[in-house]
DNA sequence: TTCATTTCTTAAACCAGATTAAGTTTTTTG
DNA sequence: CAAAAAACTTAATCTGGTTTAAGAAATGAA
């Protein structure tokens, strides 16, 4: 059940028995369907998510009241709203299953004990921040330097598969442009 | 000299006398003057810079021609291309000096080899990391929400003294878009 | 197996911000 | 302190992508 999260930790840090042992009553298992909602605006991000199968975005609601997609998280990837995750405050963001969606989740509190429990899990998550963290310069290196147009044409080249997952709203406001831009865009091939 | 950084660290974890003096020949204190690269375009960036006193910055140029900054780092950051740091592969950013500026670097090796000797460090890059992850988020959920002047309006309330720091071309490139706007919008005020 | 809902497309009018180009002010340096 | 270099401003023109609005296609539920 947890195995795939064992799976993972151990490319990174190597766990003994005991230690996995230590890990299971922190982490909770449970699966949503699609369009089910793991967090919504004002309320505060309990958990951390772990993705065992399928397939969460991040969103919050503009201005101008359309859904703007910040993040998507797969397979093996951890995904929260880190501020209010980290300080329990309110969130501005939506979690929402694009798919049926199995996941491990852990709460704030146990996030913090288990660190103290298991110090091999610090280099674990160091190194997924550090992942993260990486990830994001290269995000932001993408907006600031591609135009709409580049940027799905370059997305599509890179991750054909995920394209092909999601529907094209959510792509287009992940992206940073609109639905009607993508026909546009896609009309044109 | 190293001070600086210490007091960092012991805001996250408590050091002992002996393991502040484990790190101490790992760092490496050194001063840039305005407009120094500490990195550039093509070279491998081999350190990870602390900042003590000054301004650093992260750009490239784009295939306009045009520089794209995508961070600054002020007193007490961290700052690295760490693509090309983790890695150690050629990176396509520059780190410049926007002010005279002191810094404390580490190398890739000595960082690797410092997470294994003083295993407190890697609660401290933990939470570094998780902090930068946390100002990512903030960061990218702006970027898709706000228009260049709301930009411009927003990180000037927020941070009045840095926008006096550094000139209005790079605060313009950071937040995205050109300097004849920047003066464009300053004008209407 | 149909009706309702969600998603996708098309096209015209529009606009925020870029581009271009010239001139002005400020800062740096010899 | 004078000349050169760097930084900033102004204004006209242009454009990539948005907005609005309507209809078509796909998906899902009963």
């Amino acid at each position: 059940m947890h195995q795939p999260l064992f799976n993972h930790i151990n490319k990174f840090v190597t766990l003994s028995e005991g230690e996995q042992e230590i890990l299971v009553p922190f982490l909770q298992s449970s699966s949503f369907k699609k369009k089910a909602f793991l967090l919504e605006q004002g309320q505060t991000c309990r958990m951390n998510y772990f993705v065992v199968k399928g397939c969460l975005r991040l969103y919050f609601i503009d201005v101008k009241g359309a859904e703007q997609t910040t993040q998507f998280a797969i397979e093996n990837w951890w995904i929260s709203d880190f501020s209010s995750f980290l300080f329990q405050q309110p969130s501005d963001f939506f979690i929402q299953a694009a798919e049926i969606t199995e996941v491990i989740a852990i709460t704030n509190q146990d996030y913090e004990k288990l660190l103290e429990k298991v110090p091999k899990l610090e280099k674990y998550f160091r190194l997924i921040f550090q992942k993260l963290h990486q990830a994001s310069q290269i995000r932001i290196k993408y907006l600031y330097s591609q135009t709409a147009e580049e940027s799905y044409t370059n997305f599509n080249k890179l991750f054909p598969a995920f394209v092909q997952r999601v529907p094209q709203y959510m792509l287009a406001s992940y992206l940073g442009f609109t639905p009607e831009f993508l026909s546009k865009i896609r009309a044109k091939k």
